[in-house]
DNA sequence: GGTTGTTATGCAACTATTTGCATAAAGTAT
DNA sequence: ATACTTTATGCAAATAGTTGCATAACAACC
């Protein structure tokens, strides 16, 4: 259940509507955590329910109604229980790894072109990680400790996306060769 | 619906039963797609109902009636047409990243705490990987083509702990300090 | 003699996630 | 003019995965 606690997340700084949190998750959290938005309505709902955030309804003139909402003294406190307790692993699920696991089965063109699709992905990751942290936190060691924290997701995302790099290379080297 | 590819990857070389699938995947390729003996009972009947997989009883003495899957060729057709086509990726769901997102919620000894946990953890996935490397593939080179990609997908995992690992090191020295 | 582990299967209830659809109005680009 | 994107919400159905329970017999250990 960790997406409420990942919208708790959002919502602990800025209150926000399930559209705004919705932009949180696919610019920044997402990256850990993703959702969508049909998710995060439905969640936000339940959440209403059990009190761990308040929603008000604020109209506007030319753009839909939207529903603002923000943690509550319980959700804060769901927060740090949740925050303090060990979270067990998400279980691992890698449809590309079964493939290379089994590639024997089908030609060198279809692995290497699937190679090359994680490769450009994990580039692309990397470039956007790279940006992130030069608009964001271009001196990480005059941080106060809150963006410190921060900063630390991020580089946790950097040496991924570098080793991932540097495997599909080596990897792509032994089937081009 | 990749539980039921990586289903058909086990039973591509030899047939087996539930039981011995679920083993499969707790030695070998639930490293990278874990699943309970729960969904793949389920889904071998669903597969079998949809010809991917055949089944044969088997009576035993002493030991509980047995059902024996077979991979049919519809099943090895889809298994190729899946093998062939590009897989969407995972989404990325990690907790522990949300954790230390906002982890200056709470007191450092219990991020420093987790962190131990994931470094722990990391260390004892390398090290199975460098039995099972040092076991199945003593001279990767040497190695025919598909034992090559199945060392591979070994290698990835290799990269990924390695990484891990430097990361938590890198990471505990920070909140150390 | 009792507990634990292995072999072998499965149902039922629940939670989580995905996919497809729907509405509605304004702004922006071609 | 027309098409696409953005803001803003949501329902419904389907698929996927988790958790808890149940059965049954033998083998190994203490």
């Amino acid at each position: 259940m960790s997406l409420r606690h990942a919208i708790l997340v959002t919502l602990s700084d800025t209150e926000g509507t399930g559209y705004e949190i919705t932009q949180r998750f696919t610019s920044g959290l997402g990256h850990f955590w993703q959702a969508s938005h049909q998710q995060i309505y439905q969640e936000l709902k339940r959440m209403a329910r059990e009190k761990l955030v308040s929603a008000r309804a604020v109209a506007q003139e030319t753009r839909p109604t939207k529903k603002i909402h923000r943690i509550t003294a319980t959700g804060r406190k769901e927060l740090k229980r949740w925050l303090s307790v060990p979270s067990k692993r998400q279980p691992t699920r890698n449809a590309f790894l079964i493939k290379l696991f089994a590639a024997h089965l089908i030609d060198r063109d279809h692995i290497i072109t699937e190679l090359e699709a994680q490769l450009a992905h994990h580039r692309d990751l990397l470039a956007h990680y790279g940006e992130l942290e030069a608009l964001h936190f271009p001196e990480p060691e005059k941080l106060p400790f809150k963006y410190r924290c921060m900063y630390l997701s991020l580089t946790r995302g950097i040496a991924s996306e570098s080793a991932g790099i540097q495997w599909c290379e080596d990897s792509l080297a032994v089937f081009r060769k």
